[in-house]
DNA sequence: CACCAGGCAAGTA
DNA sequence: TACTTGCATGGT
């Protein structure tokens, strides 16, 4: 086992010392998931908890119910994850897709290999790499490791990686690292945004955050 | 008031 | 290729 393996597994187990169980992705449906991972871009997780709820209320959070609504009905419903006017178009995007190619059915899509799904979810405007393996660890179970901000910082402040680390390299970082398991990466990255959220804003908190010992300088 | 949040695409040089 | 900018709400 590899220096960096090491690290990464004494992490993980300290973070689940402390937080325990994250039960990631907090949503009730694989689709839930989908549009949380749009809809969360860029944004705080509180302001996409309204627009799902807006969602729900109205009893359209279905693929092929949203994909009926006229743009600017799903527009005003989202308003508050921000980015409303983008995300819609994103939201259609994929909902074109499936609607299209797999009759309106996630179980569809969800049945390809990892890496033809990954493509296809990358050939989507306005799913990027962290929104494709979002939904694809986290809605479709596949054994993907997601990356975002919270990565780069966390672990480039304990100096385990660069602070320019590609999204490809810092993914890489963690599969070749790590044993290949769905669970492991779903709570591994949970555990990770938690520590963001608590400590690990662009203002750390480092005094505070469960890595400390094994801290080192932040800026 | 300024700054930030679980990105991404399009524009510029 | 390597920057830069627009997108927008709600919390601190």
């Amino acid at each position: 086992m590899g220096k960096s393996a090491t690290q990464l597994i004494s992490i993980y187990k300290r973070l689940w010392a402390h937080f325990g169980p994250r039960h990631w992705w907090p949503a009730d449906t694989p689709f839930e998931v989908v549009v949380g991972a749009i809809l969360t871009q860029n944004t705080a997780w509180t302001n996409v908890e309204r627009a799902i709820a807006n969602l729900k209320k109205d009893r359209v959070l279905t693929p092929k119910k949203l994909y009926s609504l006229r743009p600017s009905r799903l527009a005003s419903l989202i308003k508050p994850a921000g980015y409303y006017n983008v995300k819609t178009r994103r939201l259609k995007e994929f909902l074109h897709l499936v609607m299209e190619k797999y009759d309106g059915s996630l179980k569809g899509l969800f049945k390809k290999e990892t890496l033809s799904l990954r493509e296809e979810l990358l050939g989507v405007k306005g799913i990027g790499p962290e929104t494709a393996d979002s939904i694809m660890l986290y809605a479709a179970g596949k054994p993907i490791f997601v990356v975002d901000t919270y990565t780069r910082r966390i672990f480039s402040r304990h100096r385990l990686v660069g602070p320019d680390i590609s999204y490809g390299d810092l993914q890489a970082f963690f599969m070749k690292n790590l044993p290949r398991r769905p669970k492991l990466f779903n709570e591994y990255h949970a555990l990770i945004v938690e520590t963001g959220k608590r400590f690990c804003k662009k203002k750390p908190l480092c005094d505070m955050c469960p890595l400390k010992e094994k801290g080192i300088k932040i800026s």
